[in-house]
DNA sequence: CCGCCATTTCAGTCCAGACTGAACTAATTG
DNA sequence: CAATTAGTTCAGTCTGGACTGAAATGGCGG
């Protein structure tokens, strides 16, 4: 992969392989084939690309790199880099995949899940008002709206631990549910004894 | 909500509402926007509902409710009931809101993540033999592979904890750093005493 | 204030995928 | 074995959203 004189660069077929398959299954994703190749390529390049060199590296219309972009920075996953004497704006991705996999979810979340909860709540409180409603169909919203909070609290709770804490935690898989009070682990160390046999 | 002679039900202006607004989220989820409300309603009704009825409550094609249902049995989240002495099939949803979430995750996961971890996969296999690569793009592969590949291992580690023991984990919230070896509980309970402070 | 360059906005085109209605298959009943 | 009923398949239509090229906007140096 080198630059060329213009400002486009010559992708590597390996690169270019994995821009191409980064963009397809991004539109498995929900997210538009123009946006994953852009991201794939920024995340793959290391220096700092300017919306000219994307458009000509991937045969995109400029406008749509300019879209894209955009979008990328609402998603906090690429980010605009200034470059000393330099007129154009140039941009790179965060490189660290548990940021990476946090914004994509904040994303997702604010985009997806929080309406989902909102819309949910205002339904839910006309439902208390409607004399002509099942109970049983009461009940089963109010069992999804419970749910939905809790998965919402535990998210936002976790997302604010440190990614390394994060990292051990997930080292552990399902070993964690030992530490559990209650669980295996605990009963042995309340017993005395410091086994750490698997209880699943 | 009461049943019509032709087996149409009249929904009631909530569950209308409900069912309108769960297809709509669909839509933001990648779901299409029939499958979404059918499942809603199945959601929210107790008795199986037949395919006509469907139909006929949802103003949707016959045949399109057909193909949702099917969709719907390859998430595992919809499955055929037989009611004696009746020749049409009939279908409900889940109702446990936490097996729903582990069949959405699960469908997700086989159709989204696994074929990118596959495909991604491949491609690194293709650039370790790429002379004119340059070494660092071969390390942020290498290193969003590992990220994923240890993802994929913590889900299918975590997923087939019982239901309960999860539900245990996400009220401890971040708490569970608490839990962790060389956390501030452990330091605590290792070196004597029992104390629960918090330490993020 | 003019002209240039980078970027954004916008109207129009195009396409994938949702949805329909009609034709078809299969099963059941009188 | 016709007639009825349930379920599926399929060709065609419609629509939303991606993408483009051209025009508009917005600095900045001269």
């Amino acid at each position: 992969m080198h630059d060329h004189a213009d400002g486009a660069m010559t992708l590597s077929s390996t690169t270019q392989q994995f821009v191409l398959h980064w963009g397809e299954m991004g539109t498995r994703w929900g997210v538009n084939r123009s946006i994953a190749q852009i991201h794939a390529l920024l995340y793959l390049t290391q220096e700092p690309l300017d919306a000219e060199a994307i458009s000509e590296t991937l045969g995109i219309a400029r406008s749509n790199v300019s879209t894209s972009l955009r979008e990328l920075q609402g998603w906090n996953l690429v980010s605009r880099v200034h470059v000393l004497g330099e007129r154009r704006d140039r941009f790179e991705a965060t490189t660290d995949p548990w940021e990476m996999l946090f914004r994509i979810a904040d994303g997702r979340k604010r985009r997806e899940f929080d309406p989902l909860l909102s819309t949910l709540d205002e339904c839910r409180t006309a439902a208390a008002g409607d004399r002509s409603l099942d109970p049983e169909v009461l009940a089963r919203m109010d069992r999804l709206l419970t749910f939905l909070r809790d998965l919402d609290r535990w998210y936002e709770d976790i997302r604010h631990l440190p990614i390394p804490t994060i990292r051990r935690l997930m080292t552990l898989g399902r070993g964690i549910a030992r530490l559990l009070p209650g669980g295996r682990a605990a009963r042995d160390r309340d017993a005395g004894n410091a086994s750490g046999a698997s209880d699943a």
